[in-house]
DNA sequence: CTCTAATTTTAGAATGATTATAAGATATCA
DNA sequence: TGATATCTTATAATCATTCTAAAATTAGAG
């Protein structure tokens, strides 16, 4: 039971040649149930609660080992922070130019029509990348609203972001020792 | 100061409300007439041989500036440094993960696509911006001559292919005490 | 043209996100 | 269990960008 929430996790890290380690499994975790698209920032603070003691450098070095072997993805908005995306599925973001917010955005209308074509004048396309920039909603109505917007938006999420330290050493331990 | 081939740009500033600098004018007329896309550092060297003593500081405000006004854009790549275009016109860029090249990328068929819907759940959209990540001509030759380097040293390796595994052993005693 | 107020430029300091370093801790495998 | 490669950590370093306040310049009125 314990080391079943891990098993998914520390398998998909193996099989990319990585070992397994409680700090990489909380925030590749983090990032695959989260919908927020944080900072490093953001997510040291946030898997800082699961496990007191984590540095920001290994944040930054986890979040680029795992962005370089294609489990999660980065984007860079205009603001000078970048962010991290758990979901490496093909999709579209809607940036708020205001909060910088971002949004998921699945269309499969234009999902065809994204790369046109693969070799253009030499180029070698690998990744297309669409981005809406706007204004979202609670930005549109008032301004003065975001921080509550943004705190009540992280509650929404489906799974709860706090995990037991204590739930990943079990599961850790009992690998080993199997 | 202001000559008649700058009466244009001049003419432009003033009607965006700004007042008319020759450091405006020579940063505004280099990035109409550049397609390189250069960052903020890049205008400065290149502006400094035309204006010997303009400050960095004055390169970014303008950039600030003139993006503003939309009289420039901004473009964010996976590199930490912005990009600037003069162009505004709608058109979306190639461009290279290796060397950081932009390319400009006109493609009529998608540009009425790229906008599903002007509002989407609240969000409202003001600028769609599409970027093909990708390896660019002259990169992916260079890539292909470091591949073929490698495959070149590997054959040219002096150690004999079949391997004697009591060789073995005793060498990787050596190393382990070595 | 001259004067004045508002705006802009400037050098240098400050900021803040990210990266580099090197010592200590841990995971892996036989 | 021990050897070794890998990972984590605190800290320093980097570097693009922003801030600051004084000096210079612009624009507009007289
Ligand atoms: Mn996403
Ligand atoms: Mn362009
Ligand atoms: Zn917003
Ligand atoms: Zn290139």
């Amino acid at each position: 039971m314990v080391q079943g929430i891990y098993e998914d996790i520390a398998g998909t890290l193996r099989s990319h040649g990585l070992q397994v380690t409680s700090q990489r499994i909380l925030i590749y975790d983090y990032l695959i149930h989260t919908r927020e698209h944080p900072s490093a920032q953001q997510v040291f603070e946030d898997v800082f609660e699961s496990l007191p003691g984590i540095s920001k450098a290994t944040v930054y070095n986890t979040l680029e080992v795992l962005s370089n072997h294609g489990l999660i993805q980065k984007i860079n908005i205009n603001s000078g922070v970048t962010r991290y995306d758990g979901d490496t599925s093909v999709h579209s973001h809607l940036i708020c130019t205001h909060c910088h917010r971002i949004i998921d955005y699945f269309d499969d209308s234009f999902l065809g029509l994204r790369v046109p074509e693969n070799l253009w004048n030499g180029f070698e396309v690998k990744r297309t990348c669409v981005i809406f920039y706007g204004v979202c909603d609670s930005c549109r109505e008032e301004l003065a609203a975001q921080a509550k917007e943004k705190r009540k938006a992280r509650k929404d999420c489906v799974v709860p972001f706090k995990r037991d330290l204590k739930q990943v050493d079990a599961w850790l331990t009992v690998k080993t020792k199997g």
